[in-house]
DNA sequence: GTACCAAGGACGATGTGGAGG
DNA sequence: TCCTCCACATCGTCCTTGGTA
C-alpha cells in the first residue's frame, strides 16, 4: 500500500526534514539556505532527509517571512501582438532561468485596464515589475498606479515605451532603422514620403515621428503635414491612413509610405491590396517591425526590424541589477532597416494610372 | 510633511484596520470576508477604516493560512506563436476578471523544459493549471510532472492537445473544418491531395491525420502515403514538406495541399514562393489556423479557423467548475473552413509547365 | 573563546472555543 | 437562548537569543 499513490499526503515541511535528520528546524533551515555555520554531519543528514522527503520550501511562508516572492510581474498591452509576445517569451525565459516565475497581465492598450492589472500584480507582492506603459503622466488622468508602484518601492523597468516624468530604468527601440529607411527612400528619388504614425500619446509614436521629420529635414525636404496620418498602432488606423493618403488630390499623393508599427502595416497593406494599388510601382512601402507575414507578401515588404528578445533580456537585467544613480538609465536598442521588394525608385507611378482616388470613409 | 509622499510607510495590516475601527482582528477579518455574523455597526467602522488606510490583505499570509493563492498557472509551448498568444490572452483576461493572477510559462515544445516549468509553477502553489501538453504518457520518458500535478491534487485542464492516459478535463479543436476543406478540394476535382501533417506525438497531429484519411476514405479515394509528410509544427518542416512533395515524379505530384498548422504553412508558403510555384494554378493550398498573414497574401490563403479565445474561456471554466465524473470531460471546439483565393479547380496545373522538380535537401 | 545548535518569536490573516450582552 | 464579538492558536519559514561543548 505504501507503493501505491493512494495517499496524496501533504508535502513535507521543514519541521519534517529536521525531525528526520535529527536536528532542529533552525539547523535544517541554515543547511538548506547555504548558511556556512553548520557542521558537515548535520549538513549531510539534512540534505539526505530533504531529498528523501522530496522537500520543497513553501514559497508563501518564505515570502511572508522574508517579503521576497521569487516572482516578477510583466504588464504588456496585448499578448496577441507578436511584438509583445516575443517580449513576453524572452522575459519569461530569462526569469525562469533565474528561478523566478512571471505573473503576466495585459492592459489591452487601455489606461483603466492597466491600472487594475497593475494593482492586481502589486497585490501579489511581486519582487519587480516590467511594464510596457500606457498613458502620459502629464495628462489629466495619468497612470497613477505606476506612481504607486514607485512609491511602494517596487523595482520598476519600462520596456518598449517610456512615460514622461517617470524616472525609472527603461529599454526602448532606437530610431536608427527608421532614419536609414527614409534616407534610402530619399536616395531613390522619392520626394513625397508619407508616414502613418503612431499616437503622440506614446513615446514610440512621438520618437518615430521626430526621427522621420529629422531625416527629411536633414535632406532639405519640406515635410507636408497632409502626408502624416496619426494612427493608434491598430490595424484599423492603418486602413484609415491609406484611405486618407489616397484621398489626396493626385498631385499631392505620396510615392512612398512608412508605417510606424506592424499591426497598422497589416491594415494598410490589406487596404492597398483591396484598392488595387500596386507595390512598389504605385507606392513604395516600408513597415516598422518585421512580421513573418512580410516575407510572404508579394513583393516581400521592406521592414525595420527590432531585436525584441534582446530587449526582454535587457529589461530583466535592468530590473535585477539596477543601474547606479549616475549611470544612464535608458537603453536604446538598435533597429535594422531590411530592404526587400516593396521599395522602388520614384517616378514609376507616373507611368501608370491604375491608382484610383476617392475616400470611402 | 504628512502630505508629502516622503515616508513610504509599510502597507496597512488587518491589525491596523481593527485598531482604527475599534474592534478585534477577528471581527475585521469577518467583515472584510463577508461573514454574516457581524453587526452593522462594526461593519461600517471596519469598512471605513479599511478604505481610509487603503488596506489590501497580504496574499502570502492569506495563502499560508488558507492554502489558496488566487493564482493559476498557464503552460504553453511558445508564447510567440500567435495561436498560443491568443490562448494566453484569453485565459489571462478571464482569470483577471475573476480576481485571479496568471503565472505563465513556456515549454518551448520540449519535454524537459515542460517538466522544470511545471515544477516551478507547482512550487508556487497555484490553485489550478491550464497546460498545452508535450509528450506522450506511454513513451519511455513521459510527462512525469503532469502526473505529479494530478497526484498532488492540483486541478488540471489540458488545452489544444490531449495526453493519452491522463484523464483530466480538456478542450481541443475539432476536426470538422479540416473535413470540410478536404471535401471541398475533392468536389473541385482534386485527386491527389497532400497533407503536411503534424507530429504523431501530438494528439492534434494524430487527429488531423485521421480526419484527413477519413475524408478521403469516405469519398472512395485511396490515400497515397507519399503525399503525407509528417512535420513538427515548425516552419522548417513546412519547407521540407514542400521540397519532398515537389520532388516526386511529375505524375505523382499533388494538385492540392493541406497544411496542418500555421507555422508550417508559413514555411511552406515561403518555399512555394521561392520555387515560383503559382497558387492556385499550380497548387491549391489550405492552411490550418487562420493567421493574419494569410489575408495579405496574393492570393489570400484559404484557411481553417479556430476560435482560440473561446477555447481559453472554456479551459478556465473547466478549471474553476470541473465537470462531474459522469459528465463529458473533453470539449471539442468547432473549427471553420474559410474559402479564399488559394484554392482552384483541379486540372489547371496541367496546362502550365513552370513547376520545376528537384529536391534541394 | 570558538564553534555549533535548540528554542522561540515574528510575519499577517483566518478559524476556533468561549465569554459577554 | 441567540447573536456578536474577543483572545488564542495556527499555517511554514527565517532570524535572533541564549546556551552547551
Amino acid at each position: 500500500m505504501a507503493q501505491l499513490p493512494s495517499t496524496p499526503r501533504p508535502p513535507a515541511t521543514l519541521r519534517d526534514v529536521a525531525a528526520a535528520a535529527g536536528v532542529s528546524v533552525a539547523t535544517a533551515s541554515r543547511v538548506l539556505s547555504g548558511n556556512p555555520a553548520t557542521s558537515s554531519t548535520s549538513r549531510q543528514a539534512v540534505t539526505a532527509a530533504a531529498a528523501q522527503l522530496d522537500f520543497h520550501p513553501n514559497v508563501q511562508a518564505r515570502a511572508l517571512r522574508s517579503s521576497r516572492t521569487a516572482s516578477i510581474g510583466l504588464l504588456i498591452p496585448d499578448i496577441r501582438n507578436p511584438h509583445f509576445g516575443d517580449l513576453a517569451h524572452s522575459v519569461e525565459m530569462h526569469a525562469r532561468e533565474r528561478g523566478l516565475v512571471t505573473l503576466i497581465s495585459a492592459s489591452d492598450e487601455r489606461l483603466d485596464t492597466q491600472e487594475t492589472a497593475l494593482r492586481l500584480l502589486m497585490s501579489h507582492n511581486v519582487d519587480g515589475l516590467i511594464v510596457v506603459p500606457q498613458g502620459r503622466r502629464d495628462s489629466p488622468r495619468g497612470p497613477e498606479a505606476l506612481d504607486a508602484v514607485v512609491q511602494r518601492g517596487i523595482p520598476l523597468v519600462l520596456a518598449d515605451r517610456m512615460v514622461s516624468g517617470l524616472d525609472v530604468p527603461a529599454v526602448v527601440p532606437g530610431t536608427n532603422g527608421l532614419t536609414d529607411a527614409v534616407n534610402e527612400l530619399l536616395a531613390l528619388g522619392h520626394e513625397r514620403i508619407a508616414l502613418i504614425a503612431g499616437p503622440a500619446t506614446s513615446s514610440t509614436g512621438r520618437e518615430r515621428r521626430l526621427a522621420f521629420d529629422a531625416a527629411l529635414d536633414a535632406a532639405g525636404a519640406t515635410p507636408d503635414p497632409d502626408l502624416v496620418h496619426e494612427g493608434d498602432f491598430q490595424p484599423a488606423s492603418g486602413r484609415e491612413g491609406v484611405a486618407r493618403l489616397l484621398g489626396l488630390p493626385p498631385g499631392r499623393r505620396p510615392s512612398a509610405v512608412v508605417i510606424a508599427d506592424g499591426p497598422m502595416a497589416v491594415g494598410a497593406l490589406a487596404a492597398l491590396n483591396e484598392r488595387g494599388v500596386r507595390i512598389p510601382q504605385d507606392l513604395s512601402v516600408v513597415a516598422h517591425d518585421d512580421l513573418d507575414a512580410f516575407r510572404l507578401c508579394d513583393p516581400p515588404v521592406s521592414a525595420i526590424a527590432q531585436d525584441i528578445a534582446a530587449m526582454g533580456a535587457v529589461a530583466l537585467n535592468l530590473l535585477l541589477e539596477p543601474p547606479a544613480d549616475d549611470e544612464e538609465r535608458t537603453v536604446r536598442q538598435p533597429t535594422l532597416f531590411i530592404q526587400r521588394g516593396s521599395v522602388a525608385e520614384a517616378g514609376l507611378q507616373k507611368s501608370t494610372t491604375t491608382m484610383e482616388g476617392g475616400d470611402d470613409s
